[in-house]
This record gives C-alpha cells, structure tokens and sequence, in this order.
DNA sequence: TATTTTTTGTTGCTATTGCAACAAAAAAGA
DNA sequence: TCTTTTTTGTTGCAATAGCAACAAAAAATA
C-alpha cells in the first residue's frame, strides 16, 4: 500500500514520543479490541497479523477483513450500522499501537504525531475502504467460481505473479468468501480438472483468463 | 444522517462564494459522473437521487450505492482496486455540486469552505462507509430470505416504523441485493404464505421478527 | 385519454450450493 | 519424537437459486 508519508518511522516517533500512545502485544488467537463500544480508538498493527471477525447468529464465522503490518483498524474505521460485535482476533503473535482518536488534536504541544496523523485519516479510511470494495465485489459474485477466479486475480494482481501462495489458508479463505468450504474445495478439483488452475500445495496458477483479467 | 455541521447550508456558501465551485443540473437516466478516471472531484447531491452502478461482464447491472439529498460521492470516496468502470446515475432529476479534491486547500483566501470540508472529511467518508458496510452484510447472507429480511430491518430501523415503503422498486432491490428477481419474488411470496412479512402494494411490514431484530 | 414502457407476479426446470459425514495429510504442541 | 489438533480433500443428498418465458398491473409518456 503506498502510504505518502513515512508509515513506520511515524509510529516509531508516536511511541517514543507521545504521552497518549501505548503499544501491547497479543498471542495467536487472543483478542486484540472489539467495535461493539465507542472506543474512539485506533489501533496499528506493528507486527503480526490479525482478522477484523463476525460471528453470525448461526453460529458461522465470517472474515471481513485481514490486518497487515501497518495497517489501521477499530471502530473508528467501521462504522457500524448493527449492534452486532465485531473482534479484531491475532492471527498470529502481533503487536499493536493504541491511541486515541477523539483526542488528536489536543495532545500536548510538542506533540506534532496526532495532528500529522489527523492530515493522513482521508487516506488511512480510503486504504481500509479499498479492501472492504475488495470483498464486496467478491461477495457480488454470483458462483463460487467466480468468487473464486476473482478472488485469485486480486492476490496474482497484488503479487505480481501468474503463481502466488495464498495469504490464507483455505478454511479461513470460505469464512472470508461466506461460502462453503466442502463446496469450495469441489470447485477447486473441477477447476484443477478444467484446467483453469493449477495448485501445488498452497501455490495456485490461473492457467486460462478469458476475460476478467484486470 | 447525522452531520456535525450544518451542511445544507455550508453547500449554498460554497456555491455563492467559492469560485472553484460548479452546479449541474440532470435529468433522469443520465450519467452524472463514472469512477474510472482520477477525476478528484467531489460530489455532492443538492436534490432528486442518484445510484452507483456497476454492470457485469455478463451484462448484469449491480446497484452498489444509493445517494440522496445531502450524499457526497465521487471516485474519491470509492477507491476502486479493479478498472472496472463504475457510473453514477441519476435516478430522478438531481441537481449536483463538483468541487475538486485536490485544490481542497488551495483556494483564494477568503474562501474558508474548502478547508471547513477537508475538515469535514473522514466524516463523509465514514457515512459512506455505513452504507457501504450494510450492503456487504446483506450480500454476505446465506440465503435470499436472509438477504431480504436483514435489508427489510434496515429499512425498518431507519424509517422507525415497522409499516414502510421501499426506498427502492423490487427490481432495483434485486439488482442491489445481487439476486435473481423472480427467485426474489417467490420468496416474498413465501414469506407472505408463511405470515413473516405483510405486503399492501409498495408498503412492507415484518411480522415475525425471531431472532435478527437489532 | 390512449399507448407504450416498466414493474410486478408466477411457474417449471436445472445447475449450483450447503450440509453432513468422513478420511487423509499437515501442522502445532507436548 | 509422539500425540493432538487443524487443515485439506472427497462425496451423496436435499434445498435453494438462477434462468427463461410469460401475463397482468402500474406507471410513464404521447
């Protein structure tokens, strides 16, 4: 993701710096924040990885998003329209720099961090915004194919090669497409067997593009 | 929606006194803007209703957002990740103001409206955002009955009253929802079989409210 | 008002998908 | 290393949804 200014080196000089910033570490598995309260929090991801996650009233889990190094998240990100809790779960061992939002523009005044930060939120909520288009229009797709041939153009197009490894395993990639992982995984084989992938371990190669491409 | 200031009347200084600042009329049907081009234009909707559109490769036409009075929009508030072409349509007579994003900051002096927006910006964003994270919850729903139920409570939940009028005709909501029209069709007729929803002509009301409500 | 266009409503058929249940392989943990 | 847990892979069956095609009602237009 291009960010126009120094990302990191931002987040170095907020924690080194500011008085309201406080950074944690999280285990695999452990909950990093919730979007259910008005926590006027936003959250950096330092380190790790972690999955923005609902739990549907059957039971289901859905991914809505994926958290990266540098990326922001919390509710200030997602405004909710449901009461529905949403939790930010470590995928893996992360660590994550808290700070507040309503509060960025009154900090004190050596602290230049939060008003910097105010000037990159348009671009911060685009960023978290283009990955939400991202699934959306997987969402939109009427057949699992599709879901899925769209879905591998996205990570070839993000990587930059025919072959590419998934960033999820297949079990998370169903929770995230709100499909069905059994009928996923047919679709897979028959299209192994079209010819239209090829998968080798966690490798995929999209052998025939027709249309869709780009 | 809830806005922190008053935009109504922020958007008649901005047309009085900013000279960057244009107005246009559309009639029904028309193109008002796409989101192909970088065009760093803002819009916002003075009057009448506008949807986002997007049609498939297999000519389908998806309904990705709708826009009423007050509604900003524009690719910059859509950053797509695909170049797919996307078109904002007038739906009824609208009247819309453009002003350029980039120049937000760099206007004559005594213009203060461009600022007054900038500052007013992660909060559009947001607002679109809403709308954007309640479509993607609806198309995440297994089932058709799902789908339709959760978008009649939304509907329900904003009009406060459990008697409403569709915001959109049937064939509009399928387009929005991403279904088959007439499989949506018979699951409203179902639904009225099965006493969950009531149908008088264009007004709905949900009967069964189960689970979901909330 | 009369005519055209759009929307609503209905149905049969078929392809797709979800569910359940299970086995094998791989990964994680002790 | 061995054991446990998670992920991957497969299949039959039933329910759901999409497609096509059409008729009636409503809305828009002349």
């Amino acid at each position: 993701m291009k960010r126009i200014f120094d990302f990191n080196r931002f987040c170095e000089n907020l924690q080194a710096h500011c008085a309201l910033t406080s950074t944690k570490k999280f285990k695999k598995d452990e909950v990093i924040t919730t979007y259910l309260l008005k926590r006027n929090q936003i959250c950096i991801l330092l380190s790790g990885e972690a999955f923005l996650i609902r739990y549907t009233d059957g039971g289901q889990r859905h991914i809505l998003c994926t958290f990266k190094k540098g990326d922001a998240f919390g509710e200030t990100f997602y405004r909710l329209h449901t009461s529905k809790e949403l939790f930010v779960l470590a995928k893996k061992d992360s660590e994550v720099l808290f700070l507040p939002y309503d509060k960025l523009d009154s900090c004190n005044k050596e602290c230049t961090y939060h008003l910097q930060l105010l000037r990159e939120l348009p671009d911060l909520f685009l960023n978290r915004m283009t990955e939400m288009n991202l699934r959306t229009e997987l969402l939109a797709c009427h057949t699992i194919r599709e879901k899925l041939l769209a879905y591998f153009f996205s990570v070839k197009k993000e990587k930059g090669s025919s072959s590419f490894e998934l960033p999820l395993s297949l079990t998370d990639l169903a929770d995230y497409l709100v499909i069905d992982r059994s009928a996923m995984m047919r679709e897979i084989s028959k299209m192994k067997q079209e010819n239209i992938i090829m998968k080798k371990g966690k490798t995929f190669k999209i052998i025939h593009q027709n249309e869709m491409e780009k």
